[in-house]
DNA sequence: GTAAAATATTTGTCATAGACAAAAACTTCG
DNA sequence: CGAAGTTTTTGTCTATGACAAATATTTTAC
């Protein structure tokens, strides 16, 4: 994680600001090998080449040396075929639909929830603010509902919906990763601030909070940390993608009592799932593991020794579940 | 990235706190299928074959199906080898040494760096506070010199050869991932807070922050954010790995003037190279390129087009720099 | 009819081995 | 000593086959 040395190379400013000459386009078309494809989609390259095979989709190009090139509309497909997969459905099913056709399979998974009843949804006050680009007024509006609400609902009833919701109009094709993007970032800024600014309270239990490799989310663990900031929860947050090892390690030498996961639903629920089971293998079994994000409301069984958390709802009764029982122990 | 669903399965009690039964482990031996040595070590599936094959490290067992289980030891010594190349070694003179001569590898690459100088290196205050796992009182003394010497000096002269020193010792064993991870946070931690708390000036040159795909660490993105904010710029950042695509949209959306990208040295040179040069042929051409990291102090011959800053001390003369050309253009 | 068990299909990942181009290291020449 | 040419190193790609885990479907039992 070395990040910046302290050389400076930079002393010529002829070369500092090589600003001038200034680059041709060679060709309009833009073409992506394979492996940037796995990049941009997150679908391995021995998925693409499988898939290749099997459904005669994709169907790349071929450059000189007989390797795969990707014209954008078929990477455009992967993308959105990886976020319907991400919803649960399977590719066999998708890859040979049109784009038009892939578009209507979104609503499916969302009537449920935007015609369920009158109430304003957090999203229509929002998404003009995101779609406007005024960094600062979405970064005020937050902080508003935020002293309003105050932290637990702000999270819950705010912060959680809108993050489903901004996922699934970029989906639509409503909104841009960039502004994505931009909308997690100012949403960060706000819950740091307000963590920051929450008094810290020494009770159990102590939690060491992180997400696993892979999970680069962190607005789930920082919606998660708040949610148990306000319930007086000691949290130790080792930010994302901390190895299993290293978990058990840090777990230890903390002495927590619980180990909190977040998970987003951007993650194959059996690659979470197997984590988790490696996770509990290796850890003391005295130290609880509670893994939450939406993504477990799929789950069939649960996994033994390890507390789901579907709901940011649920973490203040899984707390108050947690004390109960560990005070019991103590009387015991 | 939808991260939480409101859904509650929660509400049965019996399923929510599922921590009976624990599983026994079975064998103390924990073996690593190749996947999972990609994910942990960063080295492809092909190339842990392809060196597998020509030097015959790693040499994996074979499980019931015929393939590859690694041990721990050599999924060990693959991060080592992994961390050596980012620092500029071949993989061909690594792979057949030993662990224990792997290690002393690490000291040719830092002696101009420890040797310099007698003046007292931030490391030597702040290393034994990341080890006694305090987190209050690293944070504490953290902001103490913040304070002290305000944002720019503080990320120059503290942060970023921490930041360095903290990923060597990692290297030499002497710091635990989780160690260093739990730096991060506080250290991401302290400024944000610094960064929010500083008046926003909205002055030239406006900025668009964020890092490519694959880069993930966001403290050199911070750091760069703070020098500029000091000097008055105008910063909009996107946090990590926003694809080429998006920071085109984004750039033209906002109308900035500059694109700041950052990297740490955790990204091979050549990759980034081509990843920049690819953003300078599709961005705007009135849109200048700041590359940051100290990964481009190790370049030959600069990009065309692009303005390489290899140190976080060269921003504020950059800065003047394009306010001083900007200026004549407005005059000319 | 529903629930459980058995069977079938779908799907991702792994294996093998050969090929090649870009980068780095090494020679040779002026 | 530097430029130009040559060799080695190295990562990534190709192709096809195989298999097990997950999911869907059918059959059987109650």
């Amino acid at each position: 994680m070395s990040i910046m040395t302290v050389s400076f190379i930079c002393s010529e400013r002829s070369q500092l600001s090589k600003t001038i000459p200034a680059p041709k386009r060679t060709k309009p078309v833009l073409l992506t090998a394979i492996g940037r494809v796995e990049r941009e989609t997150g679908l391995a390259k021995d998925t693409l080449r499988v898939w290749e095979r099997r459904y005669g989709f994709p169907k790349p190009l071929r450059d000189g040396n007989g390797e795969r090139v990707y014209p954008p509309e078929q990477v455009e497909k992967l993308r959105v075929i990886r976020r319907l997969m991400d919803g649960g459905m399977r590719p066999g099913k998708l890859v040979n639909a049109t784009l038009a056709q892939l578009s209507e399979r979104f609503g499916a998974s969302r009537v449920e929830d935007s015609s369920r009843s009158g109430e304003p949804s957090p999203m229509t006050e929002y998404l003009p603010l995101i779609k406007a680009r005024e960094a600062g007024v979405l970064q005020r509006q937050l902080a508003h509902d935020l002293m309003r609400l105050g932290l637990q609902r702000f999270v819950v009833d705010v912060v959680a919906p809108l993050n489903v919701g901004v996922g699934e109009a970029w989906t639509r094709g409503e909104l841009e990763i960039y502004e994505e993007h931009l909308y997690s970032e100012q949403v960060q800024h706000v819950l740091r601030q307000a963590l920051a600014s929450a008094p810290r309270m020494t009770r159990d239990p102590r939690l060491l909070l992180t997400t696993l490799p892979g999970e680069q989310h962190q607005i789930g663990l920082l919606m998660a940390q708040a949610c148990l900031a306000v319930e007086g929860a000691e949290c130790l947050s080792l930010g994302p993608q901390t190895p299993a090892r290293d978990i058990v390690l840090a777990a230890r030498a903390h002495r927590v009592d619980v180990v909190g996961l977040s998970f987003s639903s951007a993650i194959r629920l059996r690659e979470a799932r197997a984590a988790v089971v490696d996770l509990r293998k290796h850890l003391d079994r005295s130290i609880g593991i509670w893994a939450g994000g939406g993504l477990w409301a799929g789950m069939k069984e649960p996994v033994a020794g390890v507390t789901m958390i579907a709901s940011l709802d649920a973490i203040p009764a899984v707390l108050s579940q947690w004390r109960e029982q560990h005070s019991k122990a103590v009387y015991a």
